[in-house]
DNA sequence: CATGAATGAGCCTTCATTCAT
DNA sequence: AATGAATGAAGGCTCATTCAT
């Protein structure tokens, strides 16, 4: 007679097996690295609340509980994957801005770099935005981002000698810009029958303007 | 076999009767506003994920079961409340509008009316971005009011007679708007220690800008 | 703005007045009997507990309050359907009896009569027999019928002057009857590629050989 | 917004250490096979609708969760109930037909069995057989049964050398046991003032006949 | 006689989190 | 260091039933 049950979690377990070469025993930060790694992408396509902490730890090879011993909650791992991409993308502008180009160049490269970005975390950023407003910790850090921001580019103005912008003029300079690149990111251009091309070319326009 | 056929108690039954000023019996019209009209406070306040069915419907006054026989699901409800916003969203700005007044004091009236609503209206604004990437029918009735506000700007433009904008640097605007007054509304700006005032007589300078 | 949201029992409640004139303030009688069809109907293609008790309401063109004006709950209703039911199969019997025909004709008019009343109310006896198990007021309907077919029985065989069966042997050939009719009724026969005919050919025989 | 992130309270589990000897960490199978038994046991007594996932889980010694994490639903656990049921039917029927007694003999045994299986499992039968009309998966189930059934009785009079029967005269037998046999289990015949004895009697009759 | 809006207990299901191994 | 079975609070949803009109 032939079984019709389910016969659970021997399945997966087999294609586990066959597909992942488990890192048993690995140091704790490289262990800490792939969940936050794996964290990321199921963050990035399912969003904060469509993500399970337990399928994060089977994305990065591990199980519940190994999760639970590097981070305290699903929060904590969000914020962890939060830092790890905000250093790449600084890291990323740093080195854009350490050529010694045209700003015309610079702000090429800036609006092209930051597009990639948000194209690469699209996903990741709309969680972000909305746990700003549910989390302190998360704020804290977010806002902190945004001032970071302000004092380069006021130092980088400072820099070229260009005349003083006002800090509340160059914030609206950054909320254009990452409005702007998420509508890009997401598609949302497209969607309105719009050229992305010539939004790219006036976001350059305003990053040189800004720079200048 | 036992009985299980279901013997409802009822005693909770005789204890309701004696405190229960419930509002019974209205018309299904005035009870889905009610729930509507919950349902965007709480939702306001916990964020879509947050929020639960029940406590909208008890928000409102309500048990769990008439939430059910006027809206499927939290997504039907959260379509319904976020278009209530939009409709009164847009007569105030058609209202505005329709003033004669001069670029300058519509412009001003119109920023201030837009940091009035995104005030209100925050705690949604944000769960409505993040529903926007993860529900097809939220974003389709985005994209149509973003559709919407440009055929607008494009209209305006050509009956003050002014040059024509491209429909992207339009695009720009709206989303420097949204994403500005979004920052006011949240005191993002408070928390970074920018000038709300100077802020909003940059956009105010934009949208006349936008309009001539 | 073309609104996405449900309008809910509009649309129902137009169709309704569309294809229901609707008896209002008819005799008690003539409701009680329109709800009893309707929960006939309904408990027959969906199964007792498939069954909502509103959806009887609807179904015979009342509003769910003039359903428990007439029946305590679903059980009650229930027993009312069954008990139509039975009223009219012997009626059935009754005159198929009554006709002075041959034990072989009489028994092959019996087995199709069975077989006729069992397909009908196929889904209905389903719930039936479980409701049999879990509910006591069922249950003394049910062997109160089961009585009476004895009774019949034994009553003809002496009306026929046949040798005297145990009232056992009776009740087996009944169990026969109904067990193999409800195989006919519910296509389990179709389903084990077995002749209808076949066992209908020996029904009659069975029924023969109890008459005489 | 205030915080919605779930804080759950730390109180209850601080409760539960106290006083819980509840069997953690079995191996899935066994966890499995306990669900099982227990789903057996409070279908039988309940039925099927009279049931609750959560109850089983419960009369198992385990929480909610762990019922999910090994059936999708009340549907699925209760085929694997069936079929943990008809594994060991068949096994004892088995058993009982290796015998090399005398038909007279190994029928009277059979009806014995029959009479207990379908007394210990009365009120699952009962759902069963409701479920069979509603469910197609368990309908298929069932009729494999039954053709695996029919096979076996072609196969014992093969084996005896005895006059060819037609299925469908074995389907009439396989029938009039099932039915009988269930009126006996539920207790139908001590309600109806019948022999019980006397019924188990013509049942062994007929088994002999309807194997030579 | 009839309505139908409203009820709310209760079942189904998920998932962040724990802990014995 | 890692496991993974188990947890259980919480939220989604239904439907038999009531009662003010």
């Amino acid at each position: 007679m032939k079984s019709t049950l389910r016969q659970p979690s021997i399945t997966p377990r087999l294609k586990k097996k066959l597909a992942d070469p488990r890192p048993r025993r690995g140091s704790p930060a490289s262990t800490r690295e792939r969940l936050v790694a794996a964290a990321a992408k199921v963050f990035n396509s399912a969003g904060y609340h469509g993500t399970d902490s337990n399928r994060i730890a089977a994305e990065a090879g591990y199980s519940p509980g190994t999760f639970y011993k590097h981070f305290a909650d699903k929060r904590e791992i969000f914020l962890a994957a939060y830092e790890a991409w905000v250093v790449s993308e600084w890291a990323a502008v740093d080195k854009e801005l350490s050529t010694r180009a045209s700003a015309d160049v610079v702000a090429r490269r800036l609006v092209q770099l930051t597009v990639d970005f948000h194209t690469r975390w699209s996903g990741f950023r709309t969680s972000l935005l909305a746990l700003v407003q549910q989390d302190a910790e998360v704020k804290r850090f977010y806002l902190g981002q945004r001032r970071r921001q302000l004092d380069l580019m006021a130092k980088l103005r400072f820099h070229r000698g260009t005349r003083a912008h006002k800090r509340e003029e160059d914030a609206i300079h950054l909320f254009t810009m990452e409005r702007s690149c998420d509508a890009i990111a997401r598609g949302e251009l497209r969607s309105l029958g719009l050229d992305r091309e010539a939004v790219m070319r006036v976001l350059v326009a305003r990053v040189v303007e800004a720079l200048t």
